[in-house]
DNA sequence: GAATAATTGAAATACCCATTTGAATCGAGC
DNA sequence: GCTCGATTCAAATGGGTATTTCAATTATTC
């Protein structure tokens, strides 16, 4: 009776086919931007499924944070698959192809890249901050050290601080335009130009969409911030002990 | 009768009031995070008000762009307020302050400069676009060309481009942290203990906060931008004419 | 100062959404 | 093959929002 739900049973659950799609969407769209509808639309699932597997919208999405975390990390280790013995150029390195794989890895950010910008510029709820706290810190933190080492004792913590930061937040920008290029691109009414010219965010992508593009954008990061920190360096070097 | 609606009449007119308020929280909390309602309270002002003066939602939110890019333009000139004849590593500065200034300043992002974060992480209409395009092309392609002179012309438009995003799309990282903790301190339920502890955006807002640590900051950037700028071109060189 | 247009006010309308409800269906264990 | 708990379904509920409506009020013009 009624249409063969040849997509239901013992394939994939409910529950299963809910969190793939959510974890699409909320990580497109974000947490207001999704409706919980949409989700069951695309799962083929009544709404009501949503709220008997996880109890709210609210759960669903933290949920979704949660698997997201667990997939980057281990899929994309900070490290970059780099050795603890390694240089520390090679290491940062190592770090910094890390972080761009998660922001600007060539068709999209990963998942999880998307639901920390969203949760940035428009915060859902206090519950997310927690996951999202533990998101940041760890690759935050071992960047510091990293810098730390770099850049010797000699360094203050404000010079540790910035530098840090000259690596680390950049690639919420890159994240943001890419978010924002592969949005446009999803969108139903993309008739393609609606603006007359490229922004910075859609310029990059077809730079790093080019035969080796990628490798080169990694290439590039890695040689202005290496010289960046050598300037630190040789600043810190001519003061001498603070 | 009734209050003494002394915030009314020719004091500041309904229509400058509604602006005001909109101005304000469109920037901070989104297109689709601030509604009719709550501008109107703010402003004191029916809501029919709005959808009189101004056609619609959007049309509002259009017009708080257009006035924000104005304001930001007239208060902010791209250059710094360097002048054309300067060497290119002070114009290179002025710009560099400009742009920090406009994403991170102390107390908070532009209105401009949220604007645009919401727009790309969230994208609110087609009809936007244009108007956003406007606000990010004019300092960036400036920005291009100045690294094209900086550069030689022996270096490949891959590197310009590259060398390009990596001053100017950090700032949106650096924007993105300044806004997600302006919101945070702005929350009404922020007990200021939920997470433990800071997040980047948290512990680099309390670095410039401090005496002297926004021209710190500005120092370090300019400083590491122009190493990495310096190491480009060594790369330029060893490589010869391509 | 009356007539007319512009503006404001309070309430109504229509839509979207998360969540609930209670009946229907399915599946495992006996 | 029957029973009971787990799951799914269609429909209803309730709260929020943009927009409309039209009467009341204010400002402007002659």
């Amino acid at each position: 009776m009624s249409p063969p739900n040849a997509s239901k049973s013992p394939e994939i659950h409910t529950k299963q086919r809910i969190l793939n799609v959510a974890i699409e969407l909320f990580s497109v769209k974000g947490y207001r931007g999704t409706s919980i509808a949409s989700i069951c639309e695309q799962a083929h699932v009544n709404v009501a499924a949503v709220n008997y597997h996880f109890h709210s919208k609210l759960e669903l999405y933290l949920q979704v944070w949660r698997i997201a975390l667990e997939h980057e990390t281990e899929t994309n280790p900070f490290d970059g698959g780099i050795a603890e013995t390694a240089s520390a150029e090679e290491r940062l390195r190592g770090r910094i192809r890390s972080l761009i794989h998660r922001f600007v890895w060539p068709n999209a950010p990963s998942e999880l890249s998307m639901l920390i910008i969203h949760e940035l510029s428009d915060p859902t709820d206090p519950a997310v901050d927690e996951v999202r706290f533990n998101a940041i810190r760890a690759p935050h933190s071992a960047m510091r050290e990293l810098v730390r080492e770099m850049l010797g004792d000699q360094a203050t913590d404000q010079e540790v601080l910035f530098t840090t930061m000259g690596i680390f937040i950049p690639v919420f920008g890159l994240g943001l335009q890419q978010q924002s290029v592969y949005r446009r691109d999803h969108q139903p009414n993309n008739d393609g130009n609606s603006v007359r010219n490229k922004l910075p965010g859609e310029i990059l992508r077809d730079a790093i969409s080019q035969e080796g593009g990628f490798e080169a954008l990694i290439d590039h990061i890695t040689t202005t911030t290496v010289a960046g920190i050598e300037a630190v360096r040789k600043n810190i070097k001519k003061r001498g002990n603070p």
